[in-house]
Formats: structure tokens, C-alpha cells, sequence
RNA sequence: CGGGGUGUAGCGCAGUUGGUAGCGCGCUACGUUCGGGACGUAGAGGCCGCAAGUUCGAGUCUUGUCACCCCGACCA
């Protein structure tokens, strides 16, 4: 991918891992580690927001929102909590400026320094926690099934654009149970529920498992995950939910009363997917060529660009396209017809390759007299000419078929780099040619420690429908339950 | 915080032994073009990251400083 770019190319994309990924997208903001998310890239994260609350409401779940500033006691109330998060909170000791005595600016006001300091949120499990304590008193206020859209911050010592971005915007689900069975129910439901939107939606296929007690969330008992892989071999972890157990409920004190007039601890989960997911879209369909969206993404699905030497000629295009604009809205299709007269359609062309726009048509003086249109499709960067009439059914029909393809071509291109690895010798020369590597491991956190230092892969997860053939650990000899997947991960 | 690198036009870069700043793209105007990132002509655009120093003279040499990028430690 990307091995060179023509001097105009430079103009348009900015490279980044060998993939266009800020093309239109983003770009670095002057805040370390933030980043801008552009009008065109911020059009797909809220296709991805509006396809993920539609399954969220589809499930019971309902939005809500919750303070920015979380007080710094909150944060220390779960041990593993503040374990996992202290090392990356942004810290607000006061709240106010004044005028620089010397005259050269503004300085921070000593005695505007805060009694207790407010972390921003890295996540909202605490303050969330600390609300809910109000809101439950009884089984019959359970189950509470909350969403939030958000942004948080961590603060990471090194940032990667939309994978690890100091600030990022993210959902969060906080729910709340009267059971363990229930609590444990809805962890697996909202993780089948990101698989789906994975998968359906944005045609990145995923696996489901279960983290390992290294991996897992700080404060969660158990952390299950979708593990994507994108087209240079290494892996992302694309969602998370975790099964909290009672942890948070006993760090905030929230206990109802149940049936049976006994106080009992709430039980608890959390799921979220974020602006990380637009890393996964990018990383795992671009080409040389810019971005491949899936049609379920796409700002608009369809663009059409008309070629013309004059005037007369644009104005019996615009009247033919307005025509197929009409039927094309009537079906729900999305599309932009760029007449703009100030850009060439050779520029264009590439332009909307760049963009990953999932459908072009080109009509020009030839298609007006043959009464068809020019269809090339992004995925396969083919085109052919079709007839005008049943234009409408016929990229319907195409729309499909480029998410089926794009879906099928990384479940393809993923199958190619996943293998069986019985040894540690083979391991470690696999593992350098990436992809998910499948081997048993003995089950303990010190020889996933122990691969982890010799090979920098990690296990991304105990996949929950992999193959359950027992077998022996490839470094320790020693018995192993099923294959776990290794990879190295972003 | 360690190791490496880079700061020169909006973007990407060149700049020789120190002599007063250039290329490509983009931008503006006009004309010809328009079915795969057009071409010609004419333009506009720079405190050479910042600060000291050496020198008749610094983008270039010295010292300091700041910022950003990459590789680690950390992590979704």
C-alpha cells in the first residue's frame, strides 16, 4: 500500500502508516495529542453514532449525560480503578486566570486554587456510579440501562491519529442490574451488538472473546472485546464491554432492597466504542487510491459528475440528473451532484477516490444521446456504462453488493493471515509477518508476560467461538484449555 | 522520561567553501481546455522556529532555548 504518490496526490492526501487516513478526515490540532476531525470525517462518525443508537435503543438503552469533571476523591473510591487511570488524568487545580503582573499575558490565579481538584474524565464509571447511588433504592428501579455520548481525556504519553488521541469521543453504556445473570447477560448482548455494527455496518469483521486478566479493564471482572485486524497485520481492539461484577457498587455504596426486604449490591456493567473505530474503518479498507467506505457509511453514496464543453450541454445534464436525483431521494440513496464548474472532472474523479465515495456516475454529452450513464464503483475501481432507465434499482442493487464485497475482501484478506502455531520457535518467526496468530497458551499472566517482552504480541482475546480442541501451552509445555488468539496490537 | 530526527512561502522540500532566498504543488487574473488529478502567459506570497554570540557580512558557524515528528516505557 502507499509505496509512492505522484507530486499532485501530495496535495490532497496526508500519509499516514501507509494509509490515507487524514484525507479530509482529520488532522493534528494545536493541543498535543488532539485532534481536528473535519467536516467529512465528522459526516462518518455520525453515521456510526446514528447506526449505533439505533441499536442501543433497539436494546432497552436510553442516553443520558454526565458531568465533564469528576472530583478526585470519586476516582480513588475502586482500588483497580484508579490503578488503571491515575498515570493519564488532565488535573484542574484552578478556575481562574489573571492578568500577568509584568504585564505579558495572562497567569493562573493563586487564589483561585480549588479545594479538591476535578480529573477529567478518562471514563464516567465514578461520577455515573456516585449518581446512580441516588437513583436506586429498589429492585424495582433496576434495571437503569444508560448511554452516554462523550468526550474524555487521556493522557497518553505518545498518541497515534484516531487510535490514541489524548481526547476522544466515545459512547459509554453504564448499566445496572438487580442480578449477576442479568449483569453478565447484558455485557454479552452490547458485545454482539458492536460485532453487528462491525461487521454489518462499517464491514470490518471482528472477534468475539474474552480479554485476559492482563488486558482487562481496570475495575472489571471480566472484559469481553471485538478484535479487528487491519490490512498491515496488526490487530485493534474495536469495543469493549465489561461485566463489573459488584466492584463499583461497593466502591459508590449502592444497594437496593429485593423482593425478599434484603439489601443487596447492584451489579454492573460498561461497553464503549469510539473515534477509534474510524482508525479500524480506514485502516481496514483504504488503498493507494484513498479511502474505501462501506456504502452503509458513506456521507453520500453516491456522487455524479457531469462532463461538459459549454453551457447549453451542462443544462441538459443538470435537467437529465435532476431526474435520477428525484428517484435517488426517494429511495433514501445519499448523493451529491457536483456541478462545480471550477474544478475539472479528471480532478473530481480522483477526489471522490479519495474519499472513499462508494458509487460514481459520469454523464456527459455521448450518455445523453445513448440515453445511459457511466457506473464505476470505488471497491473494485471498475466501470461500465448502463442504461439510463432502472438506473435507481440497479445502484441499489450495487450499493449492496460493494458492502458485501468489502466485508467479504477483509474476512478474506483476515483468513489469509490467521494460522495455527504449535511452537514457540515457529511463534516467533510468524509473528513478525503479523496477523492472528492461534496457539495454546498454559492460562497464566507470566508466560503471556513472558511472550509479551520476547515478541511484543499480546493475546487479544480467548476468542468465545474459536476451537475448544485442549492442547498443550507452546512455551511452557503445560496443559492449555483452546487456542487464544496472539497478535501484535496497536 | 530515555534514544534518534526535523524546524526555510499555505503544503512538500532544496539551499554548495558564510555574500543578502529558490523549486514543485496550491493560490490570483486572462485565454485555450473539459470522458481520469489540463496547458500557456502574467502575478501575489518568506522575521529562514526563537534568543544570544562569532563575523565587514549568518538560512549556513557556536551556544542556549522552544516546538513538532519517529522509536521505546504507558494505553482504547
Amino acid at each position: 500500500m502507499a509505496k509512492e504518490l505522484t507530486s499532485r496526490a501530495e496535495n490532497y492526501a496526508q500519509w499516514y502508516n501507509d494509509l490515507v487516513i487524514k484525507a479530509d478526515l482529520a488532522e493534528n490540532s494545536a493541543v498535543r495529542g488532539c485532534m481536528v476531525i473535519k467536516p467529512y470525517g465528522y459526516a462518518i462518525w455520525e453515521k456510526m453514532q446514528h447506526e449505533l443508537d439505533k441499536r442501543f435503543k433497539e436494546t432497552g438503552h436510553v442516553n443520558a449525560y454526565f458531568p465533564l469533571f469528576i472530583p478526585k476523591s470519586f476516582l480513588s473510591k475502586e482500588a483497580d480503578h484508579v490503578e488503571g487511570f491515575a498515570k493519564e488524568c488532565a488535573v484542574v487545580t484552578h478556575y481562574r486566570l489573571k492578568n500577568n503582573p509584568d504585564g505579558s499575558g495572562v497567569v493562573v490565579d493563586p487564589a483561585a486554587k480549588l479545594e479538591e481538584e476535578l480529573i477529567v474524565r478518562p471514563t464516567s464509571e465514578t461520577i455515573i456510579w456516585n449518581t446512580y447511588k441516588n437513583w436506586i433504592h429498589s429492585y424495582r428501579d433496576l434495571p437503569i440501562l444508560c448511554n452516554q455520548w462523550a468526550n474524555v481525556v487521556r493522557w497518553e504519553m505518545r498518541t497515534r491519529l484516531f487510535l490514541r488521541t489524548a481526547e476522544f469521543l466515545w459512547q459509554e453504556g453504564h448499566t445496572a442490574h438487580a442480578t449477576k445473570e442479568e449483569a453478565l447477560e447484558e455485557t454479552v448482548k452490547m458485545l454482539n451488538v458492536y460485532a453487528d455494527f462491525a461487521e454489518n455496518v462499517m464491514a470490518v469483521p471482528v472477534l468475539k472473546g474474552v480479554k485476559t486478566a492482563n488486558e482487562r479493564f481496570a475495575g472489571a471482572l471480566e472484559t469481553f472485546c471485538i478484535e479487528a485486524l487491519m490490512q498491515d497485520g496488526k490487530a485493534l481492539q474495536a469495543g469493549t464491554s465489561h461485566f463489573l461484577g459488584q466492584n463499583f457498587a461497593k466502591a459508590f455504596d449502592v444497594t437496593f432492597m429485593n423482593k425478599e426486604n434484603k439489601q443487596e449490591l447492584v451489579w454492573a456493567t460498561s461497553w464503549g466504542v469510539s473515534t477509534r473505530l474510524m482508525g479500524a474503518l480506514i485502516m481496514s479498507h483504504s488503498d493507494d487510491n484513498g479511502l474505501v467506505l462501506p456504502p452503509a457509511l458513506a456521507p453520500y453514496q453516491v456522487v455524479i459528475v457531469p462532463i461538459y464543453k459549454n453551457q447549453e450541454q451542462l443544462d441538459a445534464i443538470n435537467a437529465k440528473v435532476a431526474e435520477l436525483t428525484a428517484q435517488l431521494k426517494a429511495v433514501g440513496i445519499s448523493f451529491k451532484y457536483d456541478n462545480d464548474d471550477s474544478k475539472k472532472p479528471g480532478w473530481k474523479f480522483a477526489e471522490y477516490e479519495l474519499k472513499g465515495v462508494p458509487v460514481r456516475l459520469a454523464m456527459g454529452a455521448r450518455d445523453l444521446e445513448n440515453n445511459t450513464v457511466e457506473v464505476a464503483r470505488r471497491d473494485t475501481l471498475t466501470k461500465e456504462t448502463v442504461s439510463f432507465d432502472n438506473l435507481t434499482e440497479y445502484i441499489q442493487n450495487l450499493l449492496d453488493a460493494i458492502q458485501k464485497n468489502i466485508y467479504q475482501k477483509a474476512v478474506d484478506f483476515r483468513a489469509s493471515v490467521t494460522r495455527e502455531v504449535n511452537s514457540y520457535e515457529e511463534f516467533k518467526v510468524e509473528i513478525e509477518k503479523g496477523g492472528f496468530l492461534l496457539c495454546h497458551w498454559d492460562g497464566t499472566p507470566e508466560t503471556e508476560e513472558k511472550i509479551k517482552e520476547e515478541t511484543k504480541a499480546t493475546i487479544r482475546c480467548i476468542p468465545l467461538d474459536g476451537d475448544t480442541t485442549p492442547g498443550v501451552c507452546m512455551v511452557t509445555g503445560k496443559p492449555s484449555k483452546q487456542r487464544v488468539v496472539f497478535a501484535r496490537a496497536y
